[in-house]
RNA sequence: GGGUUCAUAGCUCAGUUGGUUAGAGCGUUGCAUUGACAUUGCAGAGGUCGGCAGUUCGAAUCUGCCUGAACCCACCA
């Protein structure tokens, strides 16, 4: 074709944005991704569900790029792969922003009932739902879409109810008073799993407490003043001799000017600020514990939302941080508050809202680990799951060790309501049911009143922790949970791969392992694959609010989408952080370009009207085709390993690598036709097209669109031929070992002779005559019958191989392998200059020879290293002796 | 306070059970350009493998200590 055509047909660029959504249309057209049980092997995985109204982050597309190559190149292996999508109502996520979006109206949800509240989270749900799915397309997810679930979605709620139930039978859950986390904020509690500590610098304040009766005081150290309002107790050392003339006195509590007893435990810590302990029992944990020890009075000061309550009486209403500024003035004017410190603390935030967590006294819902935690350690540590990179199984063990109880219970309205009915004022009057008739049935029963009707009860106002759902999905998006033996979970469970960050490990991977024994006695996946967080160059996490993190959809406008996964999965080696950088994804881009180059000129040397079957069957008398071949053999081979370990980097570079410099540096290069401009032979075209095609199988998990597009553009194709659903690459592993032991001579040659061309300055278009002296007479035949190949890349007059010929004077010269190469270049050498390269040359061998030597001259390394080893030494010696001998007569026939 | 991991070229990382004078990509330097690709090609420079000691014939690799960094867990005011 002309090159008017040719630019029309295949331009000099490649560009992505049109050619993405045609193919990803085309797929989904033909449902590829689609997954049925069958007798196939199934390749079962789940995706981490965003949350239903976020919008794709770097983390996201990092975490989908990695499932989405695992599972195409498991569809092409011929598998039944299954990818199910699916998003997380987010109950406190969700909710939140509801709140928020609310409050911008004017509407306060206090002044919302619940149903009218549960209209605006679906509202709001329905219109930013789902967005997240539509951009996995974008970026070449490969899911089975018609498997999309949502964990709120009406049979995945009955799942999360009818597991509540069962943990209820079983003992597992229980309604108890305890002391949780509280989000002020949020007015919810939390889990552990959901509090962070963070270190921050705050002030340790030493106030004076006047002992009734007395002119002494104590002093106490706090660090969270306001509290003392709702201080019933002050406690020392039993032994610290400082206080224990005070043990049983009353002390008088600042401003509320409340008598408490001063009291002795051995939990004091005599030596940590002032030896002596105010005891809050309803605002610390600690304080609580030594509260039920010694039956103190419990006073809670704080409203719901973090205010002062009446029981403070002072500065009620306001917030608890005000109140702390108050109060310490307050108490400075009094003369009470003798030192401030300043101390390195460890606080607790919300996970969510970043509030400060208080410690608060409430009635919840919880769920007993203990059991549960057993079979969940045992088969991770016994490696039946196998986590990648192991070193995570080691904080695992740890938090699976020390587990404690899990409050499910939240104060929210966005999520599964708590399925218990209560029927009378007493905590243990509840009865445990699917729906309000069930209730009312159970609740006559237990309380033995036949009266009881539906308007007795009311339903728990509180709904589960997200988590609550999410350990489940593995089994409930194949609805596992409700119906068990349902021909789907039988077949794709346990799944196999579980792509995620090790962020959520406690959240959720420990949890779902839990669950999994527990509901199906059987892991709920076989491999859990940790990659890291996605930072920015100054290795800051990448987040909203610091604004450095790139638009993901940005990116792939730019780089395109197989630009951009290239760009992630090249910064990121398995377990490590990725330190995002945008050149990577230009790397990306332009590697697609290259790809794009080399089907481009391939095309262009297709000759019109002419039919080409592209075929992997090499032709046994060229070298460069069995060199090449063996080349992939030996990458796949690599590949493979590198997907067992997923170093899915690895076997990223490896085919980048093969594409690149072997395939387009060498491959192409050879296969050119002898004049520039005239068609390659059409033998040559096919069976580069045909390895071509091998490399586009091997690049397609990780580039699906750019691989598509060129598949099928070789060659029209039906849908069932799509290179999605092609099979994958299965070679015998055997290289041609000689062909690459050749090849790799000659390719060394070459460079040598290219570096004389650079180091001399002499353009590569001056014609050469080469003379290269070779190790024997058979290995000059071998060479001399490759010589086509040294006129591909370099401009030859001519060429000459012979074990003993006569160095020509006035010549550059090269060692490779033992073999010599000879330039002439009268008139265009500076022989001052080829003097010192050679000189160069024959002092870094003396220096290795002198290493070599230096290791045979030791008599206990000859004696004690593995003969191989030594021999192995030997050789060098000879090699190195010999190679200095020729470098020394080059520098003689310089002249 | 407990635990884990890490330290290799300017940057980001490979380096299998100890055995070529340590590799890649990016960056950098020089040269090259009328046809596959400057989103390119060719060639080069660049590291006493954090420090010290030890084990060994031999250490980037194993051991100990030191220094520095990161992460996780934990109710010490």
């Amino acid at each position: 074709m002309n090159e008017q055509q040719l630019n029309d047909e295949i331009p000099k660029h490649y560009d992505p944005t049109e050619t993405e959504d045609k193919w990803y249309a085309y797929w989904e057209e033909h449902q590829y991704f689609h997954s049925e049980p069958d007798d196939r092997e199934p390749f079962a995985v789940v995706i981490p569900p965003p949350n239903v109204t976020g919008v794709l982050h770097m983390g996201h597309m990092l975490n989908n790029t990695i499932q989405d190559v695992l599972v195409r190149r498991a569809r092409m292996q011929g598998k039944n792969a299954c990818w199910v999508p699916g998003t997380d109502h987010a109950s406190i996520a969700t909710e939140a922003k509801v709140v928020q979006k609310l409050r911008k109206q004017g509407i306060k949800k206090s002044d919302l009932s619940r149903d009218k509240f549960m209209d605006h989270a679906w509202d709001w749900t329905n219109e930013h739902g789902g967005i997240i799915l539509q951009q996995l397309r974008t970026l070449g997810a490969s899911c089975d879409w018609k498997r999309t679930r949502f964990t709120l979605e009406e049979e995945l709620y009955e799942a999360v109810i009818d597991c509540f139930i069962k943990l209820y039978d079983d003992g597992f859950i229980y309604r108890g008073k305890r002391m949780i986390n509280w989000d002020p904020q949020a007015q919810t509690a939390l889990s552990d799993e959901e509090v962070i500590h963070k270190e921050v610098q705050s002030k340790l304040y030493h106030v004076r407490y006047p002992i009734k009766n007395s002119d002494e005081y104590v002093t106490i150290a706090t660090t969270r003043p306001e509290t003392i309002l709702a201080d019933t107790a002050v406690c020392v050392h039993p032994d610290d001799e400082r206080y224990t003339h005070l043990i049983g006195k009353r002390a008088i509590i600042p401003m509320v000017e409340r008598e408490v007893e001063i009291i002795a435990d051995d939990y004091v810590d005599p030596e940590y600020g002032t030896g002596c302990l105010k005891i809050t029992p309803a605002h610390d944990t600690n304080d609580y514990d030594l509260g039920q020890k010694h039956g103190l009075e419990i006073i809670d000061m704080l409203n719901a939302d973090g205010t002062i309550s009446e029981a403070g009486q002072f500065y009620v209403g306001k917030d608890r941080f005000e109140a702390r500024k108050l109060i310490i003035k307050d108490l400075k004017d009094q003369d009470l508050l003798v030192d401030v410190e300043e101390m390195p603390n460890k606080v607790g935030y919300s996970e969510r809202t970043d509030a400060v967590i208080e410690p608060r006294l409430s009635l919840q819902w919880f769920c007993r680990m203990d059991e549960l935690s057993k079979p969940a350690l045992e088969n991770v540590m016994n490696d039946n799951i196998q986590f990648h990179p192991a070193k995570f199984k080691n904080s695992y063990a740890h938090w699976m060790e020390n587990i404690r109880d899990w409050c499910i219970s939240r104060q929210l309205w966005w999520g599964h309501r708590i399925p218990a009915w209560y029927f009378g004022d007493e905590p243990d009057e509840y009865v445990i049911a699917r729906t309000e008739d069930e209730a009312v049935e159970k609740a006559r029963e237990k309380s033995g009143n036949a009266n009881l009707s539906s308007d007795d009860l009311h339903q728990d106002e509180d709904v589960l922790d997200t988590w609550f759902s999410s350990w489940l999905w593995p089994m409930s998006v194949f609805d596992g949970i409700r119906n068990s033996e349902n021909e789907e979970i039988n077949y794709y469970y346990p799944t196999k791969d579980l792509v995620t960050a090790p962020e959520i490990m406690f959240f959720w991977v420990a949890r779902m392992i839990m669950a999994g024994y527990y509901f199906r006695d059987e892991k709920p996946f076989s491999n859990v694959y940790f990659h890291g967080i996605v930072r920015d160059e100054q290795r800051r996490k990448m987040s909203k609010s610091l604004g450095n993190s790139p638009d993901p959809l940005e990116l792939i406008k730019q780089y395109g989408a197989d630009g951009t996964r290239v760009g992630m999965l090249f910064a990121s080696p398995a377990g490590n952080d990725l330190l995002f950088d945008e050149n990577l994804c230009e790397q990306g881009r332009n590697f697609s370009n290259k790809i794009w180059n080399a089907f481009r000129f391939l095309m262009m040397n297709k000759q019109d009207g002419t039919d080409y079957s592209p075929t992997t069957d090499i032709d046994p008398e060229n070298l460069a085709d069995r060199w090449m071949m063996s080349r992939i053999k030996q990458t796949l081979t690599g590949v493979e390993q590198d997907f067992e370990n997923y170093r899915l980097n690895e076997a990223l570079k490896k085919i980048y690598s093969l594409v690149w410099d072997d395939f387009c540096d060498w491959y192409i290069e050879v296969s050119k036709a002898d004049t520039p401009g005239e068609p390659m032979p059409a033998e040559n075209l096919e069976r580069a097209l045909g390895l071509f095609e091998l490399l586009m199988k091997m690049l397609h998990p990780f580039m699906p669109f750019l691989t598509e597009e060129i598949w099928q553009r070789i060659q029209v194709r039906s849908p069932e031929e799509a290179l999605t659903i092609s099979q994958w690459p299965e070679l015998d592993a055997d290289a041609d070992e000689d062909a690459i032991d050749l090849f790799s001579l000659i390719q060394e040659q070459v460079s040598a002779i290219r570096n004389i061309q650079s180091e001399m300055g002499v353009s590569p278009k001056t014609e050469l005559t080469l003379h290269i002296k070779t190790n024997s007479q058979e290995q000059a035949e071998k060479l001399d019958e490759q010589s086509w190949i040294f006129t591909k890349f370099l401009s030859v007059g001519s060429l000459e191989f012979n074990p003993d010929l006569t160095k020509p004077k006035a010549s550059a010269s090269a060692l490779v392998k033992g073999t010599e190469i000879f330039v002439p270049l009268e008139g265009l050498i500076d022989l001052d200059k080829e003097r010192e390269r050679i000189q160069n040359e024959i002092k870094k061998t003396q220096g290795f020879l002198k290493s070599v030597e230096g290791k045979l001259s030791n008599a206990k390394f000859v004696e004690n290293a593995p003969d191989d080893v030594v021999d192995r030494e030997r050789q060098k010696k000879v090699d190195a002796l010999s190679d200095i001998e020729k470098l020394k007569q080059m520098l003689e026939n310089l002249g």
